[in-house]
DNA sequence: CGGGACGCCTGTGAGC
DNA sequence: TGCTCACAGGCGTCCC
């Protein structure tokens, strides 16, 4: 589910919250992806910092005085959503893997699958957090990401564009959803190699990743079964997805009906008219 | 090293 | 109705 926009949404509807709340205790339901790395106790009496994203990744600084600095990272997988419930929440259901306590509020990670994580680092630049960031690419929105340098980095790579996208190392945030509605939106077919990509046609991929990844932004990510951001605030984008999503539809732009077709064990969605190898 | 498959989990919807 | 199967927003790890 949750791709940049999902992620940069709670983000949002988090960090003012949580910006100052202390943390009063931390209960831990079903194993995550990874353990936690600290115990919970350890958590309580720090004090919430400003909220950052990395790629698909929340950083949660958790600041107290004359202890080390420490933070949360969170991942929310497939599946994984965050509520930020008032005093006496309900009682976690079996989906709820985690609550951290604050004087704010609860924080509830709802995570079906639990692909999600919640690990302690001490900072974001030392393990595990490091590691864990280590291989992603540049921020979609980053300036330093030119149309060149995405170019410069297609070049060095051989496999199918899409999969290129999914895998986050030339560029992160986009995941299943907004790879095919990017490469829609710039008119690339998903299987064309990324080293066979002009340079006018990366701009191009640039500039549609950045509106596609941006309009998501603005409606608020898409929720295709139950994301929602921590105030319970659903996602607008998926009723405007070209592709994904509609194989056998007509493209919105000529009437051709999308395929889908398989890439890397993931479904892909495009327009054979409209997209060129 | 790059690229692709696998596995982690649970839920849902389609088809028989 | 009930079963089985395919598939679902991600990504670290393993093998070729």
């Amino acid at each position: 589910m949750p791709e940049l926009p999902e992620v940069e949404v709670v983000r949002r509807s988090i960090d003012v919250p949580l910006r100052g709340a202390r943390v009063l205790a931390l209960r831990l339901g079903k194993p995550l992806r990874w353990p936690l790395g600290c115990a919970p106790a350890d958590l309580a009496g720090r004090v919430g910092g400003p909220g950052q994203r990395r790629g698909k990744y929340l950083w949660m600084p958790l600041a107290a005085d004359g202890r080390e600095p420490g933070g949360l990272l969170w991942h929310l997988g497939m599946s994984g959503s965050l509520a930020l419930l008032g005093a006496g929440p309900a009682p976690p259901g079996p989906h709820d893997h985690l609550d951290l306590v604050t004087d704010r509020g609860t924080l509830r990670l709802h995570d079906p699958r639990r692909f999600g994580a919640v690990v302690f680092s001490r900072g974001l630049d030392v393990a595990p957090a490091a590691a864990l960031l280590a291989r992603l690419g540049p921020e979609p929105f980053d300036p330093a990401l030119t149309p060149l340098a995405l170019h410069a980095a297609l070049r060095r790579r051989r496999a199918a564009v899409k999969s290129v996208l999914l895998a986050g190392d030339v560029v992160v945030g986009a995941g299943n959803i907004y790879a095919c509605e990017a490469l829609f939106a710039a008119g690339i077919h998903p299987a064309l190699r990324a080293d066979r990509i002009s340079r006018p046609r990366a701009a191009r991929l640039l500039a549609a990743l950045r509106a596609t990844l941006g309009r998501a932004l603005e409606l608020g990510g898409s929720t295709l079964r139950d994301f929602s951001d921590a105030h319970g605030a659903a996602g607008a984008y998926q009723a405007q997805a070209a592709v994904y999503g509609r194989a056998g539809q007509p493209c919105l732009r000529c009437g051709a009906a999308v395929r889908r077709i398989v890439q890397g064990q993931r479904s892909t969605f495009f327009c054979p008219a409209c997209q060129k190898r």
